[in-house]
DNA sequence: AAGACGGGGAC
DNA sequence: GTCCCAGTCTT
């Protein structure tokens, strides 16, 4: 058909132009490799090409660079990795948030060191069953570190393709729409460079608010530039009203030390180190009973932290105990929760506790 | 199909 | 304040 025929044409003109974008525009990132050394026959390090994918599941490139970096020089491999304590990788990733990701981080190597002899597997079919790589990582991941063909479709790619086909059906029912778009597009040599062509297009010009639409070097392709409606695109569905919720956390405190208790595996933080709270994080306000009995002091100063679904207000609680020379052992509670003992410094915590630290220790100089 | 799941950066 | 981001997993 003809329309077919001319879609085809213009989707070369497309692609041709994204991937000589992008051999002029790339961004220079740690775990990718030039389209020139590509050119030479490099190949990107599968390890780092997996754990930037992980890394950058919602979180941006500039709050990635550091922690990539602390992540390869620690565990330079999969082997590395799979040998580090739990504790130890969940502490590093502290802040980053998702901390499923960090879970299922550690799961991921941990099989692919025992089952796969340390090396990435190929192909996204095998990659989809592995722990934290979904649909868009596993043809990420294939494509960039082993230039198998893959379509790949993540928010830029979303973004580009509904203003380039002027796709104005809402998110998330466009997402078959945008798929085939995209597989129409996708060369069948390169789709990774393609892909990253996208993203990094998505990230200096065809941006969320006020694309910058007059360098574009897709404008003259673009049907929702031609209608003017770049903007608007792409149209997604109402988010939800965020509740408020508000709580309280204990800390007890002994000799510049603090107690900490190690959070359940699933659920919000879970698996991370974490000051005791009265209940805020199971759906609801907190019940401000402190879990072991004693002159607590409620300090004044709250702190406010936004999650993902809802905005939390916690105060925090100070409990001075007496700590025994040379005790170390683990606190028991009253809820019958074990806490180990920590310097009281905010680094491998969540965020939320790390501005708690910070509070305390305040406090504690005041 | 919808909700759970963090945090930071841009405006 | 609002919106957004190289998503995945569970229900």
């Amino acid at each position: 058909m003809v329309r077919v025929q001319h879609q085809n044409e213009n989707n070369v003109h497309i692609c041709n132009a994204l991937l000589s974008y992008y051999r002029k525009h790339a961004r220079i990132l740690p775990w990718r490799i030039t389209p020139q050394q590509r050119d030479m026959g490099e190949m990107p390090n599968p390890y780092h090409v997996w754990l930037s994918e992980i890394m950058l599941q919602q979180t941006t490139v500039a709050t990635v660079l550091p922690r990539f970096a602390a992540f390869i020089q620690r565990w330079p491999d999969f082997n590395a990795l799979a040998g580090a304590q739990d504790e130890e990788v969940m502490a590093e990733w502290a802040g980053l948030g998702y901390y499923a990701r960090a879970r299922n981080l550690i799961k991921c190597a941990k099989t692919i060191a025992e089952n796969f002899d340390g090396q990435l597997p190929q192909s996204a079919e095998i990659l989809l069953t592995l722990p934290g790589i979904g649909p868009y990582s596993a043809a990420a991941i294939s494509a960039i570190s082993f230039g198998h063909r893959q379509v790949i479709v993540d928010a830029n790619v979303e973004r580009v393709m509904s203003r380039l086909c002027a796709i104005e059906t809402a998110l998330p029912v466009s997402k078959p729409l945008i798929k085939a778009a995209t597989e129409g597009m996708t060369p069948n040599d390169n789709s990774g460079d393609f892909a990253q062509a996208i993203m990094d297009l998505g990230t200096a010009i065809c941006t969320a608010k006020s694309p910058k639409c007059n360098i574009c070097p897709l404008e003259k392709y673009c049907e929702a530039r031609a209608k003017n409606i770049a903007e608007k695109l792409p149209v997604k569905a109402a988010k939800k009203h965020k509740p408020q919720r508000k709580g309280r956390v204990f800390a007890i405190i002994c000799d510049g030390h603090i107690w900490l208790e190690k959070r359940a595996e699933k659920g919000m933080l879970g698996g991370m180190m974490a000051l005791p709270d009265d209940g805020w994080s199971k759906a609801a306000d907190g019940d401000g009973v402190a879990p072991k009995q004693g002159d607590w002091q409620i300090l004044n100063k709250q702190v406010r932290h936004v999650f993902t679904h809802f905005t939390l207000n916690i105060d925090i609680a100070i409990l001075h105990l007496p700590l025994r020379q040379g005790d170390v052992r683990p606190l028991i509670t009253d809820k019958g929760n074990w806490w180990q003992l920590k310097t009281l410094d905010k680094a491998g915590l969540p965020t939320l506790f790390s501005k708690a630290v910070e509070e305390i220790r305040r406090h504690l100089s005041s």
